[in-house]
DNA sequence: GGTGCTCCTGCAAGCGGTTACATCGAACTT
DNA sequence: AAGTTCGATGTAACCGCTTGCAGGAGCACC
């Protein structure tokens, strides 16, 4: 056979196997696709005999419908974008497994994103993000939307759902960090603590309206409500990680007139701070008292005086709140705030000599 | 105007906003939406001036490609699933964040898959899974395949990276868990421990080729070749959990002759007994040591002595694996070993009266 | 000036579903 | 018995993008 002699068979280069078509199971179900697709989706008017020899088919096939281009057809894609600054820090894997527990369920799809960088937060939210076309919606844990972001999202088809910001244009899951750092500071002073150090993070993300930028201001206003003065360097910057709270207590500690106590944004933080201590050959809380935020799985094990909430409850009904959004009529915007309650436990006491 | 003057308008119920498509921008730079496609994406054969018209209408129009479209097209999907027994336990987090930040670089989007349950689990390996048709690749991360399992998948156009699991057919990540275990068990023999505990995981899966099944091995190897028994009774399931870990201990130290060291197969499980070692009033490592495995990142905290590990390494390599393969000619199937290293701390000594 | 190239661009056929609308019996009315 | 109604099914037009192939312009060479 001369070459001429071949069909011009198109062949496209797919990368991929292309799997079993709804046009094979209509075709072995004697049926129009039309009628696979409604049969295989549950939608009425399918005669029940024919329902049933469709999804025989299909079972036999092995058919699993393409989603792309069913997303394609029909402009959902049941997909929800997760955004955290990094998944490798407890809370945010907490939050994230609440998230993804409650959206599988729901048949979802959940795509990950670290952000932690300017880079992949940029990646996420600029216009340009090929990622936000393809979404239901977006959950945002702790990431700090500026009021442009909003705008944009807002006026994009996507549902959005915050934990950790308060918006008025996106239902929200927070707690009242404000609130809960007056506890946890009040705890301290009325404790008999004068001095009382405080472990945040980086400066400049520390704006008043994100998490630790309330907490701080529940801290400072205890301070004033107790007759002190918030000073400057009693705050030392733990970049919420272990190793961070490690070395902001070093700082803290070896000024001049150290704290008697420290209150730590995050556990994560306190346990950094409870090992500088410890290699600082401080005793906690004999020396010096430690208070954390969060309740980490193993602030227990430290003995850790903290704030309580329950990050995963904060997850899960973060995807509650995003499933809901999907309802007919649309709801009010909610915005759930979690509990939080402090926990005494062994690394706080009254300062030296009280 | 009479209802019937009005056009038949086909409008398609969208629930997304409709956003600006290839065709638009091809109408406003003057050229066919062919050459919008290759101006876009950098391909060979369009005129520089052509192609910088068409980026320029992109960028005002702020267009962004439906990757649903995209994807139907080429069949490729750029986006891989990564399953995770869990995503809120340290090692699985730190595997996650290592695999997310090698493949977001890489313009890859990671799908987030916890199959804790059977559920999960089911989901996505069975040949049901409407999941495995959309993606380009797999990394399962502790997720043991059955056999058939593997056939399946083999025969799948996906590409597949295993971590923590051996194969013939998937590229993987994994450490010498025998190895790392039997030097753990060995540290404690050569202090003198000869009732040695272990706190593993569920026996039901502590089959001999998964994770904890390696890591048993070691510990039981080390005890022969010291010319020791294994005892049931010195064992214990901690169910990888911090909980577990504690529950665990507590039962091991409550029988009538309790050991003098415990290995804990990981860190969290190795704090929980650290817990309920405290709890039960017993001094670590005075009355009892104790060893994990991971190097937790409050480990050093702890003083804990542990088998190190990198699982950030062993994500991002997994993830530069699963890049690979996609290679032209696909390159062998490697395995790579990632690097363990008993770091003995505070929480090991000789038994009492050594 | 014709011929043959090389480049650029457009045309149109998919990719695999979904769904508005038409069709066609069978059952139901009156 | 003719007219209606209604449920089940098929037809075909999309969804928005990719890409094989054809066409056409510009240019060098003989």
């Amino acid at each position: 056979m001369t070459p001429t002699d071949a069909p011009k068979r198109r062949t496209r280069t797919r990368t991929r196997a292309d799997g079993i078509t709804i046009e094979e199971v209509a075709r072995r179900a004697n049926v129009s696709v039309a009628t696979v697709s409604r049969a295989l989706r549950g939608l009425p008017n399918v005669a029940p005999s024919t329902r049933s020899r469709v999804e025989q088919v299909a079972r036999d096939l092995s058919y699993q419908v393409d989603t792309y281009a069913s997303r394609l057809a029909t402009g959902r894609s049941d997909t929800v974008g997760l955004a955290v600054p990094n998944i490798n820090s407890w809370y945010f894997a907490q939050v994230a497994a609440g998230v993804e527990a409650v959206l599988a369920d729901a048949g979802m799809d959940v795509l990950l994103h670290s952000v932690g960088d300017g880079v992949g937060r940029a990646r996420l939210l600029s216009g340009q993000s090929p990622v936000r076309r393809r979404l239901d919606g977006l959950i945002l844990i702790d990431v700090l939307l500026t009021a442009t972001e909003i705008r944009t999202l807002a006026a994009d088809p996507v549902h959005v759902v915050t934990i950790g910001q308060w918006t008025e244009d996106f239902p929200s899951v927070t707690v009242d960090n404000r609130e809960a750092a007056l506890a946890a500071t009040r705890h301290l002073l009325d404790l008999g603590h004068r001095r009382i150090g405080l472990i945040g993070g980086s400066a400049h993300t520390s704006l008043p309206f994100d998490v630790p930028g309330h907490r701080r201001q529940g801290y400072v206003e205890a301070l004033l409500e107790a007759g002190l003065d918030y000073h400057a360097d009693l705050e030392a910057n733990g970049g919420f990680s272990v190793k961070g709270g490690s070395e902001a207590m070093v700082h803290l500690m070896s000024e001049a007139r150290p704290p008697s106590a420290v209150f730590a944004l995050s556990d994560e933080m306190a346990m950094g701070a409870l090992q500088a201590a410890g290699d600082l050959g401080l005793a906690v809380p004999g020396d010096v008292s430690i208070v954390g935020f969060d309740d980490h799985e193993l602030a227990r094990v430290f003995g850790l005086t903290t704030v309580r909430q329950d990050p995963e409850w904060h997850g899960a009904t973060a995807g509650r709140l995003l499933l809901g959004l999907s309802d007919d009529p649309p709801p009010e915007i909610s915005h759930v705030v979690g509990d939080t309650r402090l926990l005494v436990r062994a690394t706080t006491a009254p300062p030296r000599g009280h």
